[in-house]
DNA sequence: CATCGAGTAACAGAATTCTGTTTCTTCGAG
DNA sequence: CTCGAAGAAACAGAATTCTGTTACTCGATG
């Protein structure tokens, strides 16, 4: 990146990468939102889902770790779920207890629908990107994304 | 891309663009809001004051349009920055009544600092990119965003 | 068997951003 | 001069996520 000038004025918020990533962010992800919502779904719940799937059974504190969220924000998010019957629990709730989830056959075939506008989200064709530019981007998102794995 | 295969559980959240997106905003951006912290700002409130530092004066609506945000959310943020003399309001305010604000010297002397920071932020080393994918990967983002803008 | 540390969940409330509605100003057209 | 449309700000409350703390479970160790 080339050294910026010195004047205050000549600053630009377009030369800031993590303000460029969170606008964007907030572009793809109020794009996906407003995609998903025909099946009542976020995409945080989305992804919960599709967690649950591949990983067969997880605990609050787990699903918390994989989206990315504090375990308080996504104990309302799972009684949503589990009142929609997409999702069941598993044993006994309680503090300190484990409180294994699973993804129920309702949540399944939500989850199928979710996943085909999901990948169709990834075109950005709309937002003036090739497919070799999403992909390059995908890449490099992917890149700091497991390299900053908790 | 290449195609996905049909089965549900080779389905993986690293080939959804948007999801990847979000992740590495969330994580992009509370890197850079841990160290604006030192400043008592975050990320937003840096946007404000980049902006107002560059255009002279805004309104509320104008703010917000910037920083994509919805002007209610901004105008408390803007009620913050002007309790601690960072910019100031022209004229009188009410309904209805377009109020822009500028920026004070106090503002410009914390936004130089926090331009040192944000600029650093760009500096992708910790996250495994290189320079170049640092400067590649704001291309594609701006790409985006300069095609989404409102 | 007792103790302890790590991890989990619940509880409380703050911060941030949103949606929806109402009230008002401003400006251009007739 | 009047009126209507567009835009701006205020008001109210919901949604989402966070921080901080408390209470508990569970497994390892002695």
């Amino acid at each position: 990146m080339p050294s910026l000038p010195d004047s205050e004025a000549a600053r630009d918020l377009d030369d800031v990468l993590t303000w460029n990533v969170v606008r964007v962010a907030r572009f793809v992800g109020n794009r996906l939102a407003g995609r998903l919502a025909s099946l009542g779904l976020n995409p945080i719940q989305f992804g919960v889902l599709a967690f649950l799937e591949k990983e067969g059974e997880l605990t609050t504190a787990e699903i918390a770790r994989a989206v990315l969220l504090r375990p308080q924000s996504v104990a309302p998010l799972l009684d949503g779920l589990e009142g929609r019957d997409l999702i069941c629990r598993v044993g006994d709730r309680g503090k300190g207890r484990r409180n294994p989830v699973r993804i129920t056959d309702a949540g399944s075939e939500a989850l199928e629908q979710a996943w085909v506008i999901a990948l169709a989200a990834n075109d950005l064709g709309d937002a003036a990107l090739s497919r070799d530019e999403s992909n390059e981007l995908n890449r490099l998102l992917l890149k700091i994304a497991l390299a900053t794995e908790p």
